[in-house]
DNA sequence: CTGAAAGCGCTTACAG
DNA sequence: CTGAAAGCGCTTACAG
């Protein structure tokens, strides 16, 4: 099924067919195409990509990079509504792991030649110098600063544990240095507060999903009489586990705060207080402001940087 | 960067740049095919994905859908590997999110000309039909019978359940039936079971990611005295929370086993009793059947059809 | 053993 | 208002 086929039909050339089906048929006159457009779905012509690619020089595919972390939302919440919002533009939206290095970076867009690239985390510098070079045009969250946005997350849990009481903070981290990006951000929002209300710096524990180790990480921080900034949810409910398995109360003896609100953290028992973080939103602004940069929508009235975080209390703190 | 400018640096044509860097170049002197494969390396060349996949009428992108079920691994783990894998074969694996209709896949298909397409859930006749008339070769983990897996499941399940004494049985599935996909087939495994040990038919309860639901649920089975085979670890965990509330002593009361084994499901207390199915393994004997077929790679010696279930008993049985 | 030419399916100046 | 032609970057017969 190729244009000359819808152009057969219709009784036109392939260029009509090419400019009426790309809306650029002013010149046309209606009946001509409204054949044209009866042709192609008469057909179900499928434009090839490779040929459109070729002759305009970028390809409609948009690429969107996903993480290695793993994250609160899952991907069809994500991109499920992009993808179709893409569609309706003509463009193609493919995921892709994140590429371990910039070099593959470079030959994913250099042979692809996407016509914008997306990130779930921000660029490295290189890369975003290297997708200038090839004129590809990057999106990513792009928060006011991806790092102050950690800190404010440490800060929030910081500040309740201190509302709540708790007099000797903690941070617990994942162990997993790939799986921790956002740790060091949150760690310093919460020393931050320390400093501010006067307590001593928090020690910092390192752990993954495990029984074993969350007790000893508990055991380490001297307990009773502790408050801990999770550094998400699952962490927090594995030292909930091990406090549990001390017989120590929570929170009378050892307060938890974790963070994404996951499903599962709204129901353990007490019921774990988190911060919950609509991962949607920004990727939504991503979208948004990606598409008012192709000039085909209004820009986003929401300003792109807005923190939303929401204290969700439940009974650890 | 073009093939005219690495043929330029190598004092070559074109063609003879296309022919060696593609691996069909025996008929060209050594010296020949090491300075053109210099030439490439030098210029950093990346052949366009457009112009090779016009000369050749299908693209190098291999198309992984993505179904809307959460599950097990995490992407990274199933098609971490497989990127690079195919990436050696000069194929570029994208993923996509699984089209809703099947028109929205032939949309996709028509334009992209993949090599191939694999699914992480068996295609539907419709599209297996539709997907052999456009000539895309299609993959899926085509287990021996998917309902039979399910099955086993459910069976392996009740027996259990059975085994550690429990003489009344219930299937706790998913309320959003869109997240429910095997569950009819697991709920008939368990069925299957009870009439086999001479028990009544287990009672169905269906219900979210939510406390006062698992609740109710449990409520509904009037514990004590019931054994329940979860859909998954998150509704196993929240009936055993639920079971928490109520005070029911667990095992001796109610009897919990769930399935997929996640990281969470294993720091309860107590420990959840689940069954461990690695989700990789399946989509890795996809790829390695993909490949196969490609002929680029010998056949894989596994059984695709392995079902790599294993029981972990923990304490809530 | 190597190069020149045609063609893949599309779009876009350009000529009528 | 419409069509014929050139060109996008590649591969593949084919001619030398």
């Amino acid at each position: 099924m190729k244009s000359e086929d819808v152009a057969r039909l219709a009784g036109v050339s392939r260029g009509a067919v090419s400019q009426i089906l790309n809306g650029r048929g002013e010149r046309f006159s209606a009946s001509t195409i409204e054949r044209v457009k009866e042709a192609a779905l008469e057909l179900d012509y499928q434009p090839s990509a490779a040929g459109r690619a070729l002759a305009m020089g970028s390809s409609d595919f948009v690429i969107a990079l996903i993480p290695n972390t793993t994250f609160g939302g899952n991907l069809q919440d994500i991109f499920g509504a992009a993808t179709e919002q893409l569609a309706e533009q003509g463009l193609t939206l493919v995921l892709r792991l994140a590429t371990t290095t910039t070099a593959a970076l470079g030959r994913l867009v250099g042979s692809m030649a996407p016509r914008a690239i997306l990130s779930l985390t921000p660029f490295s510098d290189e890369e975003r110098e290297l997708l200038e070079r090839r004129g590809v045009r990057a999106f990513d969250p792009h928060l006011a600063s991806e790092d102050q946005f950690d800190r404010e997350i440490g800060r929030l849990q910081a500040r309740h544990l201190i509302e709540r009481g708790s007099t000797r903070l903690a941070v617990a981290r994942l162990q997993d240095a790939r799986q921790d990006p956002f740790g060091q951000g949150r760690e310093e929002g919460v020393r931050e507060e320390c400093r501010r209300a006067g307590l001593a710096d928090p020690d910092v524990v390192h752990l993954g999903v495990d029984l074993e180790q969350a007790v000893a990480a508990l055991d380490s921080l001297n307990p009773p009489g502790i408050g801990i900034a999770c550094y998400n949810d699952d962490i927090a409910t594995c030292l909930l586990s091990a406090a549990s398995i001390r017989s120590l109360e929570v929170p009378e003896q050892v307060s938890i705060i974790g963070m994404d609100c996951t499903p599962l953290s709204q129901v353990t028992v007490p019921r774990l207080t988190t911060i919950s973080y609509d991962v949607t939103a920004p990727t939504k602004n991503m979208i948004a402001n990606f598409l008012s940069v192709l000039g085909e929508t209004p820009a986003p009235d929401g300003p792109v940087n807005a923190l939303e975080l929401e204290l969700m209390v439940g009974g650890t703190t």
